[in-house]
DNA sequence: AAGAACACCAACCGCAGAAGA
DNA sequence: GTCTTCTGCGGTTGGTGTTCT
């Protein structure tokens, strides 16, 4: 059975909202509240709108307090940090900024920030990438033929330098494994409560569950790998990874967010995976968004997984993503073989 | 000057989770 | 426990304005 619709969609106005409608909804929510209902709200208003779409003019627009548009430096560095932390969750970074709505920020990030932070950095990588690869082809078609040059060409990009966040995005966000960088759970959650407090208390120290029991940190920890590694690896089970975890140590490439975000990192470069809230798994998926990061023709395969992102030209992608096989995991020493491949890369 | 391309942003859509019957 | 309804969220679309050729 399919689910009732939440307005006849027949008799609903669409597009942009006339002053005299902004008006009403107004009048009447400043007076009245809405009345926990916004399903019946407009009928009761006499508004031939859905009721989805008062909320949203509401929120977005009407609402008192609404800052639009004049992004200060302090709020794009919130965005950017919050949004490398816990990814494209607007409705959270939103709960920072205050008079900033999820929609504004994100269609700030998107057509804005995202560009002003990595628009000219990624044409000069992607300049930078496409010389040395020419030059390593004359090479190669002048001196020794290889006998399988595609996987000659993944050695050579490896070569390469990969993409770099840039480090001033925040003075508390960088990515080398020194000093006070954000390279661990802690540091990330410190920074997530200097901005508002939101996620977590400061000394808690334990993940409540959606059963009422509780996480360790390090429990959780664990689990957000192991997840995130048998995602990688259909044929390696989650207990198999977890007894990786309690016989070694904690691989400290994976930084997590809150919220079960992770940034796989190396020295002062970074690959990304984001997990899906949704239903508590945390299996690699598109991080919308970031494509321009590993480069636009990426074909989407994370960790040996494929996800059907776009078409691609892998031969011309100057993005290097640390790939793990599937293959080799199923081979001789799987566990191993990934550690070795998360703690090494880049080299 | 005109058309194309690009940028911006308000609004829509569909999905998932929460709440209630 | 199941179904229905409502809310909230993130991704996407489409209209409009601006810039480029």
């Amino acid at each position: 059975m399919g689910r009732a619709p939440c307005c006849d969609k027949a008799n609903v106005k669409k597009g942009p909202w006339s002053p005299e409608e902004d008006d009403k909804l107004k009048s009447y929510i400043q007076e009245h509240g809405t009345g926990g209902n916004w399903i019946t709200l407009p009928q009761k208003i006499g508004l031939k709108r859905c009721g989805k779409s008062c909320r949203l003019r509401w929120l977005n627009y009407l609402r008192p307090n609404i800052k639009h548009g004049g992004f200060t430096e302090e709020e794009d560095n919130i965005i950017c940090s919050l949004y490398v932390t816990i990814g494209s969750r607007w409705s959270v970074i939103a709960g920072q900024l205050p008079g900033r709505t999820d929609n504004d920020i994100k269609n700030y990030w998107n057509t804005k920030l995202k560009k002003k932070l990595f628009g000219k950095h990624r044409k000069e990588q992607q300049l930078q990438a496409r010389n040395k690869l020419l030059a390593s082809a004359n090479h190669e078609s002048n001196g020794r033929r290889s006998e399988n040059s595609s996987s000659n060409l993944i050695s050579d990009q490896h070569i390469l330098q990969p993409y770099c966040w840039p480090q001033n995005i925040h003075p508390s966000l960088t990515y080398t494994n020194q000093g006070s960088s954000f390279n661990d759970q802690d540091s990330i959650r410190k920074f997530l409560i200097k901005l508002g407090g939101r996620f977590s208390n400061e000394d808690d120290d334990y993940y409540p569950l959606h059963d009422g029991g509780v996480l360790s940190r390090q429990q959780v920890h664990e689990e957000q790998q192991a997840n995130y590694i048998s995602g990688c690896i259909n044929s390696i089970n989650n207990n198999q990874i977890l007894q990786y975890f309690s016989q070694t140590q904690t691989n400290q490439y994976c930084v997590e967010g809150v919220a079960g975000q992770e940034l796989v990192q190396g020295q002062g470069s970074f690959t990304e995976t984001t997990t899906s809230s949704s239903n508590n798994n945390y299996y690699p998926q598109k991080l919308s968004g970031l494509e321009f990061i590993y480069g636009e023709e990426m074909d989407g395969t994370i960790c040996g997984q494929s996800s059907n992102w776009g078409e691609t030209d892998q031969s011309s992608s100057s993005m290097i993503y640390p790939s793990l096989v599937a293959s080799n995991f199923q081979e001789e020493k799987p566990q191993e073989c990934v550690f070795q491949e998360l703690s090494t890369y880049p080299s």
